[in-house]
DNA sequence: GGGCGTCGGTGAGAAAAGTCACAGACAGCG
DNA sequence: CGCTGTCTGTGACTTTTCTCACCGACGCCC
């Protein structure tokens, strides 16, 4: 059970919220639950049963496809301000979890069940066009990953993954290869050929970009 | 411009929209406009802006992500009855189409435009539940299918296709490779090898399953 | 300084997929 | 019947990725 004025106060920090109305927001107060978890804690397997809907305060949620064989991929991360859109899916169609979801960072959300969403998003313009919203652009990240994994080489994967992520990287290898499906040894083989063009330089845990324009033109067609 | 009846007709042939009320209809029917094309027609192509919200009342669409080198791979289907989700995406978020939409048999659509669209929306709880399904399971599949091509071998996805679509499919191994996002050559050597392990039959412009417990099993963990 | 856990490098080999080139088979049609 | 366009089979080779095995380097803690 969360205060009124604490959700309110926590839905209006995020863009696109502000002006949710307070009658709408009465139910779902009354039925939300707040969540603190620390780094790392596993928020739902594949398999699991969706239960409530979660608007993250802080940290973040990294949603992770698992193969057989336990390689890893990131399907999309899960920002402060947004909700988790497979749990919107599964909640709607009944369906559970295709990905793994972890926390990263310390993490808030608040939990809002099923009928609270529904109501919400019923009496909510401004809600419900958020929530559509972040469909959106999830289902079209979600077709362009496809496109990239099914398409595309790891060179040009890793250099997308480094164009994106900031000049600087502070991931082991292995986090790496599990960023993008593949595997330690291979991400280290390219990465030191990434370095041997001049593209990026190395150190223990740390990628740091250093021609960016070659790694964009790695990144589209690569020669 | 639509008849209004005809669109309610239309409308109320589908699972889920039959009790979309009248006043929400007016201004949609107003707006809407009925589209009829040949099968092969491309309704979008990648980078297209997105014009108008569709629900496909006959024929399907066939939505394929495009390499550079020019392999294609399906990421879904829209059925009649359904509307298309990137179109929704699209629409929402002003982002140019990620693929190529690609008519399938006789089609016929009605096409209402994004104001339209807003008003159903938020006139019509029964239409916006919709909506939101067709999303969320669009979602959800995108999920499964980015696990599919990162971590799955050739012979795995083609015996999903097989099994998923009929014990008979009457299609060339390109159209078969372009459904995947394989090659030619590839898809015929995976084919011969299911063949030569008892599990399909194939023929000019045909696969037949034989062995669909043995395709269950190579599809699951190929061992 | 010694020990330990994490991290990265590397070699050898194999598997999977893609590429190129060409040949033969089949269907439909004039 | 022969022609033509589509469809499939196949050999030979390359590229990309994966796997396994092992080792050395680094950082940290006692």
């Amino acid at each position: 059970m969360v205060d009124e004025g604490e959700l309110r106060a926590a839905l209006a920090s995020l863009a696109g919220l502000a002006r949710v109305d307070l009658g709408s927001l009465r139910g779902a107060a009354a039925a939300a639950q707040r969540i603190t978890l620390a780094s790392g804690a596993v928020l739902f397997e594949p398999g699991d049963a969706c239960r409530a809907f979660g608007i993250v305060l802080s940290g973040r949620v990294r949603v992770v496809a698992l193969s057989a064989a336990g390689r890893e991929l990131v399907l999309y991360r899960v920002q402060p301000g947004e909700a988790c859109t497979v749990t919107v899916s599964c909640l709607l169609g009944g369906t559970p979890y295709p990905a793994r979801g972890v926390v990263e960072g310390a993490f808030e959300a608040v939990a809002v069940p099923l009928a609270a969403f529904r109501h919400l998003v019923d009496s909510s313009p401004d809600f419900r066009s958020w929530v559509f919203a972040l469909m959106s652009v999830r289902l079209v990240d979600l077709m362009r990953l496809v496109s990239e994994v099914a398409f595309g080489k790891l060179d040009q994967r890793l250099a997308a993954l480094l164009l994106d992520r900031g000049p600087r990287l502070a991931l082991s290898h292995q986090e790496l290869a599990s960023e993008v499906g593949s595997t330690r040894e291979i991400v280290s083989r390219v990465l030191e050929s990434l370095q041997d063009q001049g593209l990026v330089r190395l150190a223990r845990r740390q990628v740091e970009v250093v021609d960016s324009a070659g790694l964009s033109q790695l990144r589209r067609g690569a020669y």
